[in-house]
DNA sequence: ATGTAATGAGTCACATTGACACAATAAATG
DNA sequence: CATTTATTGTGTCAATGTGACTCATTACAT
């Protein structure tokens, strides 16, 4: 199929493109959303071109909102990749996608096209946290398939696409000890374990149970709520809900989880 | 005087930035280096645009080696600023920098230089740690001074970057209370009182001696030298150095500070 | 009624922190 | 040379946080 390219061309800037890692959790494992791409059948993150009248945050979160149908999400900007091999004529792969996108070119656009294409590209890249449950991925015209995959078990991904993801995590890491991020990532309301399950799947570490339940509650930005009955033979966990305005007050001042 | 721009309308990226944040520490306060306009004498943080065939890091680097002398310091992305009205017609301050700028243009480049110029630009802070000793600031043909400037005494500055200096402190205060950042910001050998103050003046809180004292060695990553004879009328401080290869240990692991 | 599995809470030794106190010492003072 | 001054290195101690446990509780299955 055709597509017009007219927009993209005379609005577009040239060179820029960002790129999301969507960060969701599901099955007790951090997962990334991937698209893929169509034919090619190779998978990338979810990214954007920049129009001339808007800026980059505004981009990334309409990629966002296409993609999962949130908005006001955690998102926020992780690292510009700019390395010289930044193109599509890097590797087959890469390739192989190039051809699937020149496949929708109309004849008349080719040139115009075919040198837009060919430099360059400087992305940023940005992370989002968002609840799983609440995203029903998303394809377009150019892919086939949007996904959750799980961070342990990526496929090849184009160009550094790969690295954005390893950047991203290895800063939510960062944060997370510093900050009570997983609010975003939780739906309204968990359970303790699951709270823990969360950080262990971030840090990517084991923590001892009542340590964790402790020093949680201790900092004081979860509201206990009623028992979750889930019809498995034990002990009934209580179920939490975050307390805003505890929360972000931790957000402003930090508090240091090690 | 007029320049020959064809460097710039040839190789370099239209649109696109970088500024450097460099922090240096003196007289117990953090600085930032600044450059001055020419004619305007308007200040800013020293920048420079991104050649074709170089990526973002490099033409950082080499801004840096330019402004202070100095290689191999610490130096890391800090944040990509896209807004829409990042463009010089934003303000009387900014056009003052531009009339300047035309200034040196040459008439038979005039009509794409102003092309060039008149365009949003998307800029990347970095931001650097240096050792203000070693630095020796360069003025170009466009700046009439560069200068270490108070961080508690800045100018009003072009566009956003004051905003850049800002959101680069506050990333440098996150990663200080996980990393002992100080390295690069001290010379070879000082005491534990400067590294206090540096401190300090990161964090922008007073900190108790003799505990700043005890965490800081029991971090095991300086090494301590031989008295400092200052003259003074106190005891003489003992200098430290920083044992490198434990330095960097702790730069992977990270340590929590508050 | 009894067993099972997971949860909420408690214990205890130990390390770290914040707020001090106090002795040591390089130079100035008389 | 004894004394004073300013600053530094180290020590103490209570309060708090942490890691590694134990133990009672409870929703459900048998």
């Amino acid at each position: 199929m055709k597509f017009d390219y007219k927009d993209l061309l005379e609005n577009c800037i040239p060179g820029l493109s960002i790129d999301c890692v969507v960060f969701g959790y599901k099955d007790k494992k951090l997962h990334v959303l991937l698209v893929r791409f169509i034919d090619s059948h190779v998978w990338a993150l979810p990214g954007g071109f920049i129009p001339k009248d808007q800026d980059m945050d505004a981009v990334a979160n309409q990629v966002l909102l296409q993609r999962t149908g949130l908005k006001e999400v955690f998102l926020q900007q992780s690292h510009v990749f700019s390395s010289l091999n930044r193109h599509f004529d890097i590797n087959p792969r890469s390739r192989l996608v190039m051809d699937t996108i020149k496949s929708t070119w109309m004849e008349e656009q080719k040139e115009e096209l075919e040198a837009w294409f060919s430099q360059r590209f400087i992305s940023t890249s940005y992370m989002a946290l968002v609840d799983a449950e609440k995203v029903h991925p998303q394809i377009d015209v150019l892919s086939d398939a949007c996904d959750w995959i799980p961070l342990d078990e990526l496929p090849e991904l184009i160009i550094d696409h790969s690295e954005m993801i390893h950047q991203a995590h290895e800063q939510l890491r960062m944060k997370i000890r510093l900050l009570p991020i997983g609010k975003s990532l939780l739906p309204e309301r968990f359970t303790m374990s699951d709270l823990q399950s969360l950080y262990e799947a971030i840090l990517d570490q084991k923590l001892d149970r009542g340590n964790f339940q402790r020093k949680m509650i201790r900092l004081g930005f979860l509201n206990r709520q009623e028992k979750l009955m889930t019809g498995a033979q034990n002990k009934a966990p209580y179920l939490y809900s975050i307390n805003d305005e505890a929360y972000n007050e931790l957000l402003e001042k930090g508090f240091g989880f090690s």
